[in-house]
DNA sequence: ATCAGTAATAGGAATTATTACTAATACAGC
DNA sequence: GCTGTATTAGTAATAATTCCTATTACTGAT
């Protein structure tokens, strides 16, 4: 929690109990939660917390970097994995998941220099399969087989 | 709008004067349009266009892979780019701009297979300078100076 | 071309994620 | 502990998107 911390008092903000229990519980979800979620489990350990302050305290952790913002569907969702990492949205189950891997090539972003643009990062979203629906996939009983015997 | 028709008779729609307008709209906008803007562009050509028509109707046209949705930011923009290319966000001047280039590397979409992960596409999002912010920041009167000289 | 069946539309209301507002609270420095 | 002020709780406001329903207008058959 020192990052916190510090992070807070560098930028000139309070640190408070809310925003310490928010991080703790945002690092505690292992699948993307979005603010109504980390509110709810907030809301066990402090149940006066208010929604308000959820995302304030989402927004100020995200420009202290200690967390980031997944922006995709109808609402954000907000992940405490700072390794380098992408995301992918299996086209079967809708799930988020995290792909905890670099790439094998790095990505030159000097490339696009030629064309005006100076990069300075980029975020990279892969489509698909995750590995749960790639392997129930080969299985007859699996989500291809809905296309035939739709609920 | 040969695609157009054909799409939708592929898919047991109607041919409506409405999506074709839409898709007319959306392609003469050379900047990424919301929804709103496109119903704009559109109700001075069918002035009694509904907004939850637009809604309707871009849902169709990004079904039948006639335009694309890009989610970023609080509203959804659309784009009728379909050939091979990638969005940059200005950390300047916060626009969304297409990035006309193919990677010079491709992406190895294989990569991800050793963790299960069955990638079939991809969405890159670059961050950083466009070319009129980037060529401007080199110059005193920049956005730079702005941090000593806020507004 | 006319007709019938039904998908699509117009118009407006409803939904919902997120932000704004304000009086009360609690953190931080002395 | 005291004081000044950032932060919070609670609630209202905002705004993008979706939903609802009577009416309109495509489409395929006659």
């Amino acid at each position: 929690m020192k990052e916190l911390s510090e992070g807070l008092r560098q930028k000139g903000y309070r640190f408070t109990r809310q925003r310490r229990i928010i991080l703790e519980e945002v690092r505690r979800q292992q699948y993307h939660p979005s603010a109504k979620e980390v509110y709810d489990a907030v809301k066990i350990r402090l149940p006066n917390i208010s929604l308000g302050t959820v995302y304030r305290s989402l927004g100020v952790l995200v420009e202290l970097g200690l967390i980031c913002k997944v922006e995709h569907g109808e609402y954000a969702r907000f992940d405490a994995n700072l390794a380098e990492h992408h995301h992918l949205i299996c086209m079967d189950c809708d799930q988020l998941l995290d792909v905890d891997a670099p790439l094998s090539e790095p990505l030159n972003t000097q490339q696009f220099k030629a064309r005006g643009f100076e990069v300075q990062g980029y975020k990279l979203e892969l489509y698909g399969l995750c590995p749960t629906c790639a392997t129930n996939r080969s299985c007859p009983k699996s989500s291809l087989w809905k296309q035939f015997y739709p609920d």
